[in-house]
DNA sequence: TTTACTATTGAACGATCGTATAACAAGGCG
DNA sequence: CGCCTTGTTATACGATCGTTCAATAGTAAA
């Protein structure tokens, strides 16, 4: 009875969804939205066709399983960090060696052409954007309280997010001459020419 | 003779492809790439379906063509301008209220996600986007030159495209707060930086 | 008017899309 | 063992995809 031939291997149900998000991701990331599709979805994740409705409602929600997914290490707060450990937190998760990665850009980039047009997906995304931006506003304020600077946070939020995801997409279209080191002293530059002092020099 | 019910309207070959065109831009502009069909191209053209291959050789041709009709304005170089004239031409350009619009930055988004795929696509897009980094470097080299100021050209123009793109992508994705204004600020006020002096604060 | 050419239509093709569903396999529990 | 739940496969379905092609409408030249 052990030694009977198993036809398919059998998994949690929680397993098999995180399978079939993963496979999904790389399939954003190798073909964009028009490799988005359950037959290569199932084929990445060695799984037959039908499973994906058994798993999710729809492709759909699988869509935004995969939003859901990518956007989770943005989320987890880390109270205990500073206003400048937390700026300087965003900018090294940006420019990770794990997320910064040609496959996981892309599959950004093809995320963010149907936010545009997907209503819930535009929902969860711009929940997680203000989070995101709340948060640096925050620092930015407390900062700029500390040491006296009357910056305008706000603005200086929406540039430094306008920069970091502006060189995730240059990178991502045209590698060349790019580095993540590059990047990563692009940004802290920039937050040294608006904050002042050397404190975004350093390596962290 | 001339009373004679007319089936269908005739134009120019050129014409019509002008048509088919402007018609994928909007289908682009409206639902992405998966709006980007056969059938809702030759829709929104008001013209049959076939017609597509009449006078392009596939579908991916005529996103070629709509890929290069988008960045044409993008191409035509004014020599007369002087350095600081260019840079200011790019920034403006770039918010000008035509091209920054919603619709359209949505057609840029759904093409930036199909040039990491497609490889014509991937070669005509680094073309046109040296052509334009190295537009900006010379620019930035003058200026460096003029002012005295040493500049790392290329680092500047990589963040100010950075900028650029990074802008138009919050402005597609959460358009809540922005402005066209406010954008070309943080341009003018990033150049401002690191040129130095009052130049980039003017009206064009 | 005839002839040649081109723009246009509309139907057809095979392929692939997302989903629904019936049949089956595996494991837990009585 | 038998029953029940659930993970999995395989197939089928209608819709839509991009492309091809024969037929037709309009225009210009002969």
């Amino acid at each position: 009875m052990s030694n009977k031939a198993i036809t398919f291997e059998r998994k949690t149900s929680e397993q098999r969804r995180q399978d079939l998000i993963d496979a999904g991701i790389r399939c954003l990331g190798e073909g964009g939205m028009s490799s988005f599709t359950v037959d290569k979805i199932c084929t990445q994740a060695r799984v037959s066709r039908g499973l994906i409705n058994h798993h999710f409602k729809s492709k759909n929600e699988l869509l935004l399983c995969i939003y859901d997914s990518m956007t989770h290490y943005l989320v987890d707060d880390e109270p205990a960090l500073s206003a400048r450990e937390q700026i300087v937190s965003i900018v090294e998760k940006s420019f990770d060696q794990n997320s910064f990665e040609k496959s996981n850009l892309r599959a950004w980039l093809a995320i963010w052409g149907e936010v545009a047009t997907h209503s819930k997906l535009k929902q969860l995304h711009e929940n997680r954007y203000r989070h995101y931006k709340e948060k640096l506003v925050a620092a930015l304020n407390i900062i700029s309280i500390e040491r006296n600077l009357n910056l305008d946070a706000n603005a200086i939020a929406r540039q430094l997010i306008a920069l970091i995801d502006g060189l995730w997409l240059e990178y991502c279209l045209h590698s060349e001459g790019f580095s993540l080191d590059a990047a990563r002293q692009d940004c802290y530059q920039f937050l040294q020419a608006h904050l002042g002092g050397t404190s975004f020099r350093c390596t962290y």
